[in-house]
RNA sequence: GGGGACGUAGCUCAAUUGGUUAGAGUACCGGACUGUCGAUCCGGUGGUUGCGGGUUCGAGUCCCGUCGUCCUCGCCA
């Protein structure tokens, strides 16, 4: 057989070549054929060129006929320019073709269940009339082949390969977990593998490892162990419920370090974020990146993820306000103990119908609240259902609590305080674009550290304190001395990167004295015993000297959405599941043998 | 577990809001064409309107159930 393998790729010929003898290998990405001659666009990862087979050679001209999108071809030819006229400015090599001079098919394929691709490369990233998404990751194989994607795929490369050699420059080692571990209670729902080995003598039935959930506990042990700088890109795996923007399992990069303190964290991965946009999109970030406090947050922006590409929009506390107009349920939600706060949204009045006004009550619903309330600010005049209820003192004092000009919408929602936040947040978030409060311009990157977060929240449902991040993170040095007293009060040094909106990751410092440590899991309502069960072994190697230590881990997925400017996380996965946690392209999960089942006592 | 949207030709969509034989683009098949490049032109094949039931003289359209996909609340750090 005469010698197919490609002297170059698709994406590389130039003027410069003209004249070469060269083989192209690749996929027929389109052809257009005349009774004389055949044209066909070959692609590969690299681009697209356009081979010319002519009819002068017979046989070859017989198969090239035959050529349709995606058969795998092999191209012996001669490279020339263009004809005066001809060149395509759409494609990197449009200024040459390749005269086929033989031609190999190294493989045909059926019509494809959708059209991968008909648009050149280089002429836009949308893909248009794209086929539905279930289709795609059916014949996932087939979607990566789009541009689009294969440009996520190394994305997502580009950014290992940054971190890696970052981290390396900076003294970190990478050490792999183990896949295989002991369900812990906290947290989330673990993926559970049975073991075949290890059964209960009485029962017969398996007992169970648990995939991780994420590699906590072995960095910190690491950390015992004298690992001072520690990463790994891990797979985690937690058995919850989707999100456009979460998976079954996902990729965090996950680090840790002795001897430091928050800010020693926050800078060393500033750093590398900074170095991560500049290489993997070309964006600029400045340093160093706000320090925003949770409770500003939650106050300003009603988020602990807040997009700040949302100029102003930014909720006001008017509760001491509400509680002096006649309206009933701003009084009654004041006297209460709730909250009545407000968004202003400057120049909306011409862009809310009456309808889409009324649309805000269902919207915040959705969030537990009752309703939001509306007031626009008119000429002289408020122009409201509650308009009735505020006296003109009232009617003053606003205008100036929340800025009001003539032409804006003022919405309130009151509630609990959580609710209130919450609500306000989502709604927010979400009419930005409509009143135009947002740049949301590809290449726009706003980002922030949320720090000092409460240690503990309080479950309603189980009446007792839990932690809010996890019951290792250590609380603030100053906070220890009302840890049992006022744990309300009590901050975690602990961080969130927050970024468009997306929280990208987390961390804090840990607790590295048992007799803290103590203290913290009797707050949690866990008895010393139960503390030693559930996690004996780290309690024993934070015991053996464990040095000051914490860490952070970026969720590498949605890092990567960022990135790339989709809202979408199985666009940056070469192979995700879908809502589900369904992969419809290998059909898991499935049933299995039943010998399987016998083996291990299920 | 709850809420919402969607499901029509291989693919992407339409069908005047319950009315005759369900259309278009694309793909596919055949033909025409000496330079195309999202080729063009002519012709053709292709439909259990996701599935099951119901209402009606009549259902793609309305109702109930079910399956699937997406978004979302709860959940998840």
């Amino acid at each position: 057989m005469a010698e197919w393998r490609r002297t170059h790729n698709c994406g590389e010929l130039r003027q410069e070549h003209a004249g070469q003898t060269v083989v192209l290998n690749g996929w027929a990405n389109s052809y257009r054929a005349y009774p004389d001659q055949v044209f066909v666009d070959l692609r590969d990862r690299y681009g697209l060129t356009q081979i010319v087979l002519e009819s002068d050679r017979a046989e070859m001209f017989a198969v090239a006929q035959e050529i349709r999108d995606e058969w795998v071809l092999s191209v012996r030819g001669k490279v020339r320019e263009r004809l005066p006229n001809k060149h395509n400015p759409k494609l990197a090599t449009g200024d040459i073709e390749v005269l086929a001079e033989e031609l190999i098919v190294l493989n045909r394929c059926p019509t494809p269940p959708f059209e991968v691709m008909s648009i050149p490369l280089e002429t836009g990233f949308g893909d248009p009339e794209l086929a539905g998404e279930d289709l795609r990751l059916q014949y996932r194989y087939l979607d990566l082949r789009r541009p689009s994607l294969q440009r996520t795929v190394a994305l997502r490369h580009r950014l290992n390969k940054v971190i890696r050699d970052y981290l390396d420059q900076e003294r970190f080692l990478e050490v792999e977990t183990p896949l295989l571990g002991r369900s812990t209670p906290e947290g989330a729902r673990d993926y559970l593998v049975p073991s075949r080995v290890w059964q209960d003598e009485k029962t017969g039935k398996p007992f169970w490892y648990a995939l991780p959930q994420s590699p906590q506990l072995y960095k910190q042990l690491l950390m015992v162990a004298g690992y001072d700088r520690y990463f790994q890109i891990a797979r985690c795996l937690r058995d919850e419920d989707l999100r456009a923007d979460r998976q079954p399992e996902f990729t965090q990069l996950d680090l840790e370090m002795s001897f430091v303190e928050q800010n020693d964290v926050l800078t060393l991965v500033e750093r590398l974020i900074a170095e991560i946009f500049q290489k993997c999109a070309g964006a600029t970030v400045p340093l160093p990146l706000p320090r925003l406090p949770y409770d500003k947050a939650m106050l300003q922006y009603g988020s602990d993820k807040p997009d700040l590409r949302i100029n102003g929009m930014e909720i006001v506390e008017v509760s001491d306000w509400a509680g002096s107009t006649e309206f009933r349920v701003f009084k009654d939600v004041v006297a209460t103990g709730g909250r009545v706060r407000a968004i202003n949204m400057k120049g909306a009045v011409t862009k809310f119908t009456r309808k889409q006004l009324d649309d805000l009550t269902p919207f915040v619903q959705q969030y537990g609240a009752k309703g939001a309330a509306w007031i626009k600010v008119e000429a002289d005049k408020f122009t409201s259902p509650i308009e009735k209820f505020i006296p003109a003192s009232a009617q003053m004092e606003l205008r100036g609590r929340v800025a009001a000009a003539d032409g804006d919408v003022i919405v309130f929602v009151a509630d609990k305080e959580g609710v209130v936040c919450q609500a306000l947040g989502h709604l927010r978030a979400h009419y930005a674009g409509h009143v135009g409060a947002a740049n949301y311009a590809p290449g726009n990157f706003q980002l922030a550290w949320v720090v000092d977060f409460p240690s503990f929240i309080w479950d309603d449902e189980e009446k007792r304190w839990v932690a809010n991040h996890h019951p290792f993170t250590a609380p603030r040095d100053e906070d220890l001395a009302v840890l049992e007293s006022d744990p309300a009060k009590v901050k975690a040094k602990a961080y969130d990167l927050v970024i468009n909106g997306y929280e990208a990751g987390g961390g804090s410092i840990r607790i590295h004295s048992p007799e803290v440590q103590g203290r913290m899991f009797a707050m949690l309502g866990m008895s010393p015993e139960q503390a030693r069960q559930r996690f004996g072994f780290l309690l024993d190697a934070l015991k053996f000297g464990a040095p000051p230590h914490g860490g952070i881990a970026l969720g590498l997925d949605r890092l990567a959405m960022i990135l790339s400017g989709t809202a979408n996380i199985r666009d940056v996965l070469a192979f995700p599941k879908n809502q589900k946690a369904r992969d419809l392209m290998t059909g898991a999960p499935a049933p299995v043998d039943a010998k399987q089942l016998r083996e291990l006592g299920l």
